[in-house]
DNA sequence: ATTAGAATTAGAATGATTCTAATCATAGTG
DNA sequence: CACTATGATTAGAATCATTCTAATTCTAAT
């Protein structure tokens, strides 16, 4: 899990709590904070709509709209991770190790997988001298451990 | 190029043309051989409305709906492939080539990266035992040589 | 020719996401 | 302690890609 730790060059005094995460500075609100506990303590990659349900057991008054921004602003900062599966809904992740996603065609369920320390994408696809890799995103889909063995 | 070859059992006749792809048998109408067509000849990665656009110059009547249904068929039939970034619109391939994606965030081009021969996702990620891959989507992000060289 | 089964069409519907405009809260300033 | 600028939050409208619907047309096989 990673809990990034509070900073305390800026008093922390009513909403403005701020997580140093990455080099930058993040002002996190009640909702921000919500919206991020809720997706740091789930593994299951909800999606905005999740999420939102999730929220609202403890701000009754969350709305979707909110809910977006959030996502985006934490998304933006590099405290959670958007993960695209197909055309699918968004999810979220707040795995923030380099990792990639499987998908279980039959049950549905999303499961992250972390490579082996010595993957290099360079390595393996060859991009013309001089491209610049910022990001990846990985899906791998097909049938887990579960639905295979359930025949 | 892939060019799946003409099949002679079935006469050909009026627009009662197929093809044989991976062991099924692909009826090719005239609007989803020219659909075909167009993307056989593209290297960009158009998504539907490009496709649109190209064959409406041989077929000025042709409608969105024929050309995601004449996509869609192509597509669950094995003779192209749809591509996802992000959550942006789809985009088309046919190349059928085991393959990635380059998407430049710059000039927004998408090329195609080929893996080398020894590419094995499974010993990259560690996967539970007994998981079945049927797919992969990999997209990798960042800038292309030309955009890097521009500085 | 007739018919059954697809293909094609225009336009409506859907659904995720983003935008808009108004309201509210906070932090910093005098 | 008021005041103000800035940003957060909201409901609802708008957008946009895609899918659906229902009607029409085409084709291939009787």
């Amino acid at each position: 899990m990673n809990s990034p730790t509070m900073r305390s060059s800026t008093k922390p005094t009513g909403l403005d709590c701020r997580l140093a995460v990455l080099g930058s500075d993040v002002r996190l609100t009640p909702h921000r904070r919500e919206v991020f506990d809720v997706l740091a303590s789930s593994t299951d990659h909800p999606t905005a709509y999740d999420i939102l349900d999730r929220v609202k057991s403890r701000s009754p008054h969350i709305s979707l709209a909110t809910v977006y921004n959030c996502l985006e602003h934490l998304t933006t900062h590099g405290l959670i991770k958007q993960v695209h599966l197909d055309r699918g809904q968004s999810r979220y992740c707040a795995n923030l190790h380099e990792h990639i996603h499987f998908h279980c065609e039959t049950c549905g369920k999303v499961i992250d997988a972390h490579p082996a320390a010595d993957f290099d994408p360079a390595k393996f696809w060859n991009f013309p001298k001089g491209t610049k890799v910022t990001r990846m995103e990985i899906a791998i889909h097909g049938t887990c451990e579960t639905c295979t063995a359930k025949h």
